[in-house]
DNA sequence: AAAAAACCTGACCAAATGGTCAAAATGAGC
DNA sequence: GCTCATTTTGACCATTTGGTCAGGTTTTTT
């Protein structure tokens, strides 16, 4: 017997949902909370604003749904970072991973900049929870491998966010970038270039080696 | 005689202004332009709505204004990379006075982001036109220096990204930076840092030299 | 095929929002 | 102190917004 605490969804149900978070995280990373109108998820998700209302009682619940769903895929590749691999390997596939992560579900990436950008209301608490004590446990990491001789010696707070700032950038300036460049993340052939270039910078260094 | 374009400001007018745009780059900044109430900003700025519609005709003239007040100061640090400098010194001057931006004026970081993760509806020809100009004139100095061997021969395009990512970051992410690390860019210590991590990183790499 | 449950609609509402306007208050120049 | 232009106010308005609700329709269960 399932004394299952999920609650129980019909067919209907998981599709309608399904549509309006969808609906919802575009318009939410493109206008943020306050900016999206519960009308306009309800026709971006092809149904009537109370149909969509009947699902989900109110905009901030929607807003917390989606938002529920997106940390999981956002945290995950610093997850996947391995103390004992090789410093060059682990962080060029963390980057990679992010790079990916920017190319396919950039929305997901500007709705997650959106409410940091407004004081994470939202997700502070998992910001000072879960994600601290990660990021705290991947520094350490990353300070044993300078230890150890395999990186420099350099703080590995900023390090991370050298990384996160410049994957994330190229889906949350997508429209900079597009505007510069005629290209974006999306293409195959930029993102391996920005892959390169990026990782030949970041192990490397701008400057020629004497 | 002054045939002046510009319109004739009485001290009254000065001073409103600058306090309604002083408090709609913040409201804006946090919620974007569909998220912030013209009611909001003038209670923010002291002083009354309709007192305020006296002085800016409607919202998007306010958000204007703001957006065109901002774009310059985000620009100006790019323009004093000088060719004929030493790649080192121009870069780290260039990381610094951006870094300085995201200390001092992080709504004006964030509104840019902002406005830019919209799809840049307001500043789209800017971008387009003087913007990729810029970047395509300061792209070719960095191919100069390569091809002079003072630095690698990498991507420009990427590495000016990069150096945006990384130091608007600080901006941008502010809270969650504030959350993780207890400190923040404002904090001179804590710039201090940022810029040299970011210097090693980005001249040295992180590789131990051979 | 009935009955029950789930799903959907459209009319409706109170509050909020962007903006107008006439008139009052305040300031500057004489 | 007087005059005229500037500044400020508060009442007002049309529209939009998040949300409710009674009742109808479709799907599922028995």
């Amino acid at each position: 017997m399932s004394v299952d605490e999920e609650p129980r969804r019909t067919r209907i149900q998981e599709r309608n949902r399904a549509r309006i978070l969808d609906a919802a995280l575009g318009t939410f990373a493109r206008f943020g909370y306050r900016g999206t109108r519960v009308d306009q998820i309800a026709s971006d998700a092809g149904m009537s604003k109370s149909n969509l209302l009947y699902y989900f009682g109110s905009k901030s619940e929607i807003y917390k749904a989606v938002l529920a769903g997106l940390l999981d895929r956002w945290l995950a590749p610093l997850r996947t970072l391995d103390p004992e691999g090789d410093p060059r390997r682990e962080l060029t596939a963390y980057i990679e991973q992010k790079l990916r992560f920017s190319a396919n579900e950039p929305e997901a990436s500007r709705l997650f900049a959106n409410e940091v950008m407004q004081g994470a209301p939202m997700i502070r608490d998992v910001l000072e929870g879960p994600l601290k004590a990660l990021v705290e446990e991947k520094a350490e990491v990353l300070r044993h491998w300078a230890k150890a001789g395999k990186i420099r010696d350099v703080d590995p707070y900023h390090l991370i966010f050298l990384i996160w700032a410049t994957t994330q950038h190229y889906a949350d300036f997508a429209p900079q970038i597009e505007a510069l460049t005629g290209s974006g993340i999306h293409d195959d052939r930029f993102r391996k270039g920005a892959l390169e270039t990026l990782s030949a910078l970041l192990f490397e260094g701008l400057l020629p080696r004497a």
